[in-house]
DNA sequence: CATGAATGAGTGTTCATTCAT
DNA sequence: TATGAATGAACACTCATTCAT
């Protein structure tokens, strides 16, 4: 009989425990989350958090490392969607992915990309897979430059320059809600493709 | 009475508490700055703070209103720096100095636009500028659509992707500070006129 | 009108808080002590006491401060009690005096000699005092060579083994109450007697 | 079943526990030392230890029993180690041994002798091997009155004061490691012998 | 205007301990 | 025998805030 049988295995409350304090620190701010409201939100004591995790850091560093690998997979899937000879719509998904990633997963997205929550050593961990991301976009960039899609031959400079439009499409919709902006997909659309066309 | 009249007034100890709170908040995150860590900057008890400022959030909206005011004012000498009838010229100052303003003050680029720190009843009197900063912006991209430079039609589709791109090499630059970028006058100007380029 | 006549000024506040301190530390153990009981006995709640002490600690010093400062004092009045010239005698009553203190204050002593609650910094100041007594010794121990009462001829050896004999019965009398002691008095007289004798 | 037989019998384990509760409580003292850090020291889970020991000061006691066991051994080699006829060389040994054992067992000595941690009901096991320790000192005190090598004819009074230099010395070299004392055991020959030769 | 005294709530974390397995 | 889950009490300390002066 295997551990999943239990009904609250160690997996499960680890989870929970990490869903909730997403919410939280994304809603009232990393310091000013208690391990006590966590602790409410579950349903636990507050000290029984500390049967699953040494302390407030290692919920937040369990929580990029997630985030970071949802995020990966977001912009390899959109890659893999299509295909690979036709690196222009590649490029394009993987692009549109990014945001999208933002759009649909606000609270990670803020928490990785915008509050950049990062101790020193959560660095060694998660970073990894926000390397990859961004490794994924330049590698398209390079592909895209050297088919002729991409006029400009610095495949770092429009790699960054990229992620750079993408990164403020979607972190400005994500921060200034109220602002009213025209049609979010057509805003989003047109970042992109200008953004691909200048270049 | 000298002193009570010239060396104490309450716009000067107003103005030496913001001035405090400012770097305070800048260094060390708004939630960790305590009241009594203010007081003690200014040198007065942690008490006499309240007869000044309400509370913290008081204290952040007359410094968000300084800031709004040095960012529209920024982008105002950037426009004004070139021939009226140059709208090319000028709308590019003006992207310009948006990224300048949030390279040269990046603490209050970040609590401006990045964490976005406005409750409810700031907007009434702070928005203004930023509002202020953002029709500048949509003002001259009308103007460009109008000469021909921008071939797009839509004017706020076009402000306000030129926002999501500079505030994109804005914050990423803010925020990751020890990320490989590329040199960064290059990439800066590489966004913005590959953006325009591509419009 | 002086501070003095208020009813509670703050060094009667620091007073009491010590006090309170040193009876708990003695009873139960510095570790075993916290504020909340130190402010529970005081009658204050636990967190007034922060505006008198920084933290625990700092009450600590102020105690062994205090207790060093009334070491100290007690062998000087011993000293001073006779006659400067009859050596022998204040050497004796010195001796006496120190044993004397021990009794009449086992907390401090406990807490000074036994127990030597210092933390590195604290030595800086309180030590001193400590330091002035045991000169105290070593000085009248020289004195007392020079005039022929005391075989031995080095000093420190002298005073150091005195120190020892009389922490010895001091220390003992204290840690062990209900070890079945002969009369008080005359132990404490044998052990100085016999040990200024075999000199 | 092997394992069981031999591995992890009930006294290994305790052995285990109180070995490893001793290094525990002698480099962090015993109120700094946890349940859990002695069973994270041993390899069981915190609540395991439980099945051993009621609590951290039955685990004390036990170690309180094996340190006055080798205290009195250690007495009783030095005693025997001279020719019994010669009380004046066993006295004079098993005062050296006492002391001895002190600097070589500070941790010992320390709980044993100068903490002196020993709830109420812990005497009637443990007190047992101290008593037994005195009792030695004080029956060579009375040989040593009885051949004439000592005057003072009391000699409970004599034990007393004996123990007390001897305690004396010890302590201060465990207590006050940093202070500028002179040569160790020049130091501690001259403390006894300069009070056996007092009385 | 400015202060010190005082407090109750809250922080992350440790602890001894119980309970079901 | 041994464990992990869970808890309530406690810790030193910080905080915003009130009040009397």
């Amino acid at each position: 009989m295997p551990e999943q049988n239990k009904g609250t295995n160690e997996s499960d409350v680890k989870r929970k425990i990490v869903d909730a304090a997403t919410q939280l620190f994304l809603n009232e701010g990393y310091e000013n989350v208690s391990m006590r409201k966590i602790a409410a939100k579950v349903g636990y004591s507050a000290t029984n958090i500390y049967n699953y995790f040494e302390n407030k850091q290692e919920i937040l560093e369990q929580l990029l490392k997630d985030g970071y690998a949802l995020f990966l997979e977001s912009l390899k899937e959109a890659k893999n969607a299509h295909n690979q000879q036709d690196v222009k719509q590649q490029l394009r998904a993987v692009l549109m992915a990014y945001v999208h990633f933002g759009i649909t997963h606000p609270d990670y997205y803020h928490l990785l990309f915008i509050k950049n929550m990062e101790g020193p050593e959560t660095i060694v961990f998660a970073e990894s897979d926000k390397v990859k991301g961004f490794l994924l976009l330049h590698d398209l960039s390079r592909d895209a430059i050297n088919q002729g899609f991409i006029k400009e031959k610095d495949a770092l400079l429009v790699s960054q320059s990229l992620w750079a439009m993408i990164h403020g499409i979607t972190s400005l919709l994500i921060t200034f809600k109220s602002f009213p902006w025209i049609e979010q997909q057509k805003l989003i659309k047109h970042v992109i493709d200008s953004g691909l066309e200048g270049m």
